[in-house]
DNA sequence: AAAATTTTTAATCAAATGATTAAAAATTTT
DNA sequence: AAAATTTTTAATCATTTGATTAAAAATTTT
């Protein structure tokens, strides 16, 4: 019945209730879950949730931050290697984030709608200016425009357009599927396309 | 106080109260806002609501209703105008999007996370399939392919690429902002640059 | 202006929901 | 295996929240 993502160290309760606080969260965003919902899914007592994690807002605290870092973790090792040119690290980024999406589609909506509810408290946990102003990438954009290899003096646009190719679709995937009677092995068959897509786009963007 | 996007004919209480469940529903969707929220954003009795509008989700669907009607009536309209090209479709709709959603930047995660929560429901009240398929922008499109104007084949890519150009930074907008420590003006700047250049980046990526 | 109708209000209800508690069951320690 | 500890359960509580009601106030009709 219940099955989810990830099905490997479910063994305690405590580890079972955090897959289950997972799928709901993610499906349903903050407001919308009940913790019962949570419990059903688990296949636990109601009672079990606040016994480990004393509230409803501490389980998702920590699912939230759980989540955060995964996906902005990675995104801060690409954006700081040192050895990938800036052209390598957007084949890295496309292709990683869409593996990574795939597996997990619910999350982009789940990370936007969350930090809309509550965008100073989430974001000040975020270290994202850190990772954007002081990252590799951003060296090596202002390099590439000094170069004269870019033409497009806004790293911001670099980035929104990047994710934005890479992400948005994931978001939009029900009107996607919606507008032409996809089934989800399509989906994701586009989505592959465009890991290798996305990087020529992106060169044909912003090469000089 | 209270203060909204749209105050011109809040005369009659009904109006009072759709503005705020407007405003209210888009800031925290859903399941997230009481209707005594409502209530208080329209300065009324919470009695009123239900005496005008029935109840909770009745409210809601009418400015559910209302928003899609908005944003995809426009689309439709610029995707069948048989006197554009392609390319001006390009410009229109950077153009117009970015100025309608600039006005109400809540929408599209508003409308994001509502699909998300329902999309059997939402999307058999719209006729995406329709629009898309049906329209003159796809004909266009095709036979902008035959003439080998547009490398691309998948009109799905075509479609994904603009809208997200145009729309991803909306909603990531208080990550953005937040990585360099922008202010509303210096965003609102960065849309208005975007409406110049999303249409040379889409020529660029698809014109062969 | 009296009567009828519509709109608004304060008070209240009932269901949903996050959380607690005390006892039972299972597990670990001695 | 007895005692102590940890985990689980069923029952219950308290608050929140969508909705209703009956009376008051305002407006319209006669």
């Amino acid at each position: 019945m219940s099955a989810s993502a990830s099905e490997k160290k479910d063994s305690t309760t405590e580890e079972k209730i955090k897959t289950a606080a997972k799928t709901v969260f993610y499906k349903k965003g903050f407001a919308a879950t009940r913790t019962r919902d949570i419990a059903e899914e688990a296949g636990l007592n109601l009672a079990l949730l606040n016994y480990y994690f004393r509230s409803k807002a501490k389980l998702f605290e920590i699912i939230m931050a759980e989540t955060f870092s995964g996906f902005i973790g990675s995104m801060k090792v690409i954006l700081d290697d040192e050895k990938t040119s800036l052209e390598q690290k957007v084949i890295t980024i496309a292709k990683r984030y869409i593996d990574f999406i795939s597996v997990e589609p619910e999350i982009p909506t789940f990370i936007l709608t969350e930090i809309r509810n509550n965008p100073e408290e989430l974001l000040k946990k975020l270290p994202i200016k850190e990772i954007v102003n002081d990252s590799v990438f951003i060296k090596q954009f202002q390099e590439a425009i000094q170069n004269k290899e870019i033409t497009e003096p806004n790293p911001l646009h670099f980035l929104m357009n990047l994710l934005g190719l890479v992400v948005f679709p994931f978001i939009v995937k029900p009107i996607i599927m919606g507008s032409r009677n996809l089934e989800t092995e399509q989906f994701d068959a586009l989505m592959q396309e465009r890991k290798k897509k996305i990087p020529i786009w992106i060169n044909m963007m912003f090469k000089a």
